[in-house]
RNA sequence: GGGUCGUUAACUCAGUCGGUAGAGUAUCUGCCUUUUAAGCAGAGAGUCGUUGGUUCGAAUCCAACACGACCCA
């Protein structure tokens, strides 16, 4: 299918070359549209059913063929630019003999220009009377059919650029997706946060638990890994002074793939100096339901049929009020570490010889009341075992003062007041490194370097990340984490 | 990694009991100067994901593989 090009494929060619052959230049680049489209349809309130297309302003646009609906000496065009869709009307005795002729050539999908005067159709439709037609743009492919288009998720995915052609949804899902950043980084910045760049390639891949892509720096002679997190980084900046700074970039993990997961996706992380976990629920409540109300025009949506309500203030459990709560489990059971293993036994969950109570009351967490957590919930006392970078919680060392949120049942945000106490830090690392020693995919190493930052005084702060491609998700209703990544990854074809 | 489902024309999809493939859109030809998924008449277009197997005969049954979707780990 691919080599031999098949019919539609070689009339496209072959009219591309009738064209050339007439002296059609087939990819000009002399054409200026005077307006967009948006602007011409901004126009329409002049525009009567009265208007003659002989008089008034000449608008000059430009865009992809749409649909033609061609007759013998005129034709109806709808064309497309960046801004909207417009009609085209084009008339052999207007625009005349030859230009017309050269029109009817002319296929679906082609970029062209058109210079004329608005009028409105018998059934009041805004169209553009054209005194001039040009190719600017041959196209050679056929577009996808017009009534159904473009479904095929695979070819959504791989041809991207196709599916931002045809549906124009996509087209709005991207956008959305561009403004909520833009929304994060005015909210940030209107509150003295300083946005940064930290390395992408790391000689040490921390700050998270995850697995690395590796990669080699030929001139250096040395392994780099694209990282798994900006935080420690980012925690430096702290130690330089920067008391509140924030970075918006890609995040790499060598794991599976799956509708909640891409292998390069978008965090934000923000770390704020002299605040604590606390500030940062306040500051997610207000951000998020900020946001929303600004993207969606209200705070509360709808994600896939379930309706959500973003108003703050949102509901705030820890993690064993929400295992009493929402699993229906005891106190006394929670507050005795042999039962807690027990259950978690009981529940089919595995756990390594070294797992502890924290880590079987997390994983209980993750089972039974994760997906269970629709509307936004801040979950908080995190056992220390699982959060080697937070702080302590002063009354309970047990557990951290950190919170993770959660809405539509998944993990939006992760926070905590972060730990700087650089011998305590170093303890946490060594003993985790320690722990999945088994493990050598994951990153066996210790950040001397980050220790040493710390060694010379962080002030307190807290910090957080928030997952953008998930966010986009719950603000765009989108099921899928490729529906929010313009290029998500894939096999190769073939 | 495991399970389920899918892959047929450029696109969206049918395809019965195993008998060598069909529709709509798109394309091409003709007619058509206010259409809206324009219309009418006609035409062309396929390695049925790939490779094997069963069979006189496979899009169809079986196996393996590839790619994708969903669920699970």
């Amino acid at each position: 299918m691919n080599n031999e090009l098949n019919q539609v494929l070689q009339q496209r060619r072959q009219k591309a070359a009738e064209l050339a052959e007439q002296g059609v230049p087939l990819y000009a680049n002399d054409f200026a549209p005077s307006h967009p489209v948006k602007e011409l349809l901004e126009c329409s309130v002049k525009i009567t059913e009265d208007t003659s297309p002989d008089q008034g302003q000449i608008f000059t646009v430009a865009g992809r063929i749409m649909a033609m609906r061609k007759f013998g000496k005129a034709s109806f065009v709808q064309i497309q630019d960046e801004t909207g869709n417009i009609q085209v009307y084009v008339k052999k005795d207007v625009v005349g003999e030859e230009p017309y002729g050269i029109f009817k050539k002319m296929d679906l999908g082609d970029i062209a220009g058109f210079s004329g005067r608005l009028f409105r159709t018998k059934t009041g439709e805004l169209t553009l009377q054209t005194t001039l037609v040009k190719v600017i743009t041959k196209s050679l492919r056929p577009l996808p059919e017009k009534f159904h288009g473009l479904t095929d998720v695979e070819t959504r995915y791989r041809q991207r650029y196709v599916d931002l052609i045809v549906n124009p949804e996509v087209r709005d899902t991207f956008r959305k997706r561009v403004e909520i950043i833009r929304m994060v980084r005015d909210f940030l910045t209107n509150r003295g946060f300083l946005e940064v760049e930290t390395p992408m390639m790391q000689p040490i891949a921390g700050g998270a638990t995850a697995k690395p892509f590796k990669t080699h720096h030929n001139a250096l002679g040395m392994d780099l890994y694209l990282r798994i997190a900006p935080e420690l980084y980012l925690k430096r900046l702290l130690v330089g002074g920067f008391e509140r700074v924030f970075e918006i970039n890609r995040n790499f993990r060598n794991e599976g793939l799956s509708t909640r997961h891409n292998p390069e996706f978008t965090m934000l992380e923000f770390y704020q100096a002299y605040a604590t976990y606390s500030d940062l629920m306040d500051l997610t409540e207000e951000m998020v339901s900020w946001i929303a109300d600004q993207v969606c025009g209200a705070m509360v949506i709808t994600y896939q049929e379930a309706e959500v309500d973003l108003s703050p203030p949102w509901q705030r459990y820890t993690m064993d009020e929400a295992l009493e709560k929402v699993a229906g489990i005891s106190r006394e059971l929670l507050s005795d570490p042999a039962a807690v293993m027990l259950l978690a036994k009981d529940k089919g969950i595995k756990l390594e010889a070294k797992a502890g109570p924290g880590k079987a009351k997390t994983e209980l967490f993750e089972l039974l009341v994760e997906e269970k957590l629709i509307n936004p919930t801040f979950i908080t006392s995190y056992p220390t075992e699982v959060s080697p970078l937070a702080r302590r919680n002063e009354q309970n060392p047990e557990v951290t003062d950190r919170f993770e949120l959660f809405i539509t049942g998944r993990e939006i945000a992760n926070a905590f007041s972060e730990l700087n106490d650089p011998i305590d830090q170093k303890d946490r690392l060594a003993r985790q490194i320690a722990e999945r020693g088994d493990d050598d995919e994951v990153f066996p190493v210790l950040d001397e370097d980050y220790v040493r930052a710390l060694e010379y005084g962080m002030p307190p702060a807290a910090g957080e990340g928030i997952g953008i491609d998930r966010l986009v998700m719950l603000l765009t209703d989108s099921p899928s984490i490729r529906d929010v990544i313009l290029f998500p990854h894939l096999r190769p074809e073939k």
